[in-house]
DNA sequence: TATGTCCATATGTCATGACAAACGCTTGAC
DNA sequence: GTCAAGCGTTTGTCATGACATATGGACATA
């Protein structure tokens, strides 16, 4: 596959494996490395980056785990065919936004302290009536109403009194406050707009819109964030890519 | 976490890293091991089950990239709070509602061989016009239509009317057939349901709809399926775990 | 009391070596 | 000519050993 020389820095605190993955994912992207073309094999490419066997298959695993290759015993490694799309991955709505390089805009519509209603305390692990942030935000691109977004945090969590939330990121700012989410669950559906979402995204009541609840956990296990949100289904849907191991 | 006393079966053909995720994932499914405790350190777990490291490192990271499990450097590992829902996998609806407990129900509407127009060719990696198999099918649990599913197949992936397809899914026939499905993408919206939509699945002109669709590769990269499906959003919804690595 | 340092602990990274199993191609037998 | 056996290639699995690094508590110090 010869490719381009990959570089390795020892001294670097960024593991080996990972300095390979990156390279080689930016030689798949790049197309230096066409889809469909098969890689050297492990061997090969440990012996002449100067690796161990277990530190290259590593690195590729990496790659596997996104689905940009393929490996099949007895015959090789290589570059999947078709787009690379990026996975879902623990980031938000923000995030995504900000790396497809648009300039999203973010509207407070409400932010205080409120009761928990059931399902709000059953997935925030916390008793009905119990004292939590709530959030409400407008997302815009482009001047156009994008999404309605309410979320729910724990008040020992984080202090949302004290943010500019229309400048970053909810999830930009936690992770800024040494938060750092681990795992989340996902539910997307749909659903008939209320009077309420059609009038702040510019719809008409009953019009389709995509839905999705999430809740985040920290490393601990425990529930850092709820959320409710209602997307326009025009404007916005959700990719994720799925690898079978 | 003493735990149950783990078995190993060193003349199986199942990986003993796959052995020990899975007793490990039972144990944590039926609360033998509670949300939250810490699991013994690896040596020590390596040790009592006569394992290397590695080898036991290797299991727990199954279970980890489930969004069962946490490490914690310097810490340990421990179990994730909150119920587990399996993530979204390589797989059918059909498999889905097998795995529910519920009897899916299946109603062919047409089958047959079509020229492939701009989406299907450039998703199927053909050129426009060619001849692909055109699968449209309605899906009923309960008596109560849930999904319209239009699939396309390359011609030489699979013979469709040798099939019975009321019977047993499309994703467990192409399984049977041999078809070994590595990497999928998918893409989750909403939309109002078309003339047709509503009356095959019992819905106003309109009414929300949850839809996805869905390019799956072999493992040589070659597309394999494409397929459009609209669900009620009432009675389906998608539920996925991302996890941060 | 508050703060900084040291230390035990557990996971993270990496190397080396070995055998198993699947795939695809070649070769040989019928 | 067709099919099966054999073989090389490549990934899959597993063992052993070592050092790095983050965490959290204990302890010493200001």
């Amino acid at each position: 596959m010869p490719g381009p020389a990959f570089t390795l820095d020892r001294s670097s605190p960024v593991p080996l494996y990972f300095q390979v993955a990156e390279q080689f994912e930016r030689a798949i992207l790049e197309g230096t490395i066409a889809p469909g073309e098969r890689i050297d094999n492990e061997v090969a490419l440990a012996q002449r980056l100067g690796l161990s066997r277990p530190t290259m298959r590593q690195a590729i695993q990496v790659l596997v785990d996104k689905g940009m290759l393929v490996r099949k015993r007895g015959v090789g490694t290589q570059v999947v065919h078709g787009k690379i799309r990026r996975s879902v991955e623990l980031t938000s709505l923000h995030d995504d936004l900000s790396a497809a390089g648009q300039k999203p805009r973010t509207e407070v519509i409400a932010v205080g302290r409120v009761e928990a209603d059931e399902d709000v305390a059953r997935e925030l692990q916390l008793t009905k009536g119990a004292d939590v942030w709530s959030l409400e935000r407008l997302r815009f691109v482009d001047r156009q109403p994008l999404a309605h977004m309410h979320n729910y945090l724990p008040v020992d969590v984080v202090d949302l009194d004290a943010i500019d939330l229309s400048e970053t990121g909810l999830y930009a700012h936690l992770r800024a406050s040494g938060i750092v989410m681990r795992v989340a669950r996902q539910r997307i559906g749909a659903r008939g707009a209320s009077v309420d979402e059609a009038r702040l995204l510019g719809e008409r009541k009953g019009a389709p819109l995509l839905t999705m609840q999430r809740t985040a956990y920290d490393n601990a296990g425990r529930a850092v964030e709820y959320g409710r949100h209602a997307y326009r289904p025009d404007l916005y849907a959700f990719e994720l890519t799925l690898v079978d191991r």
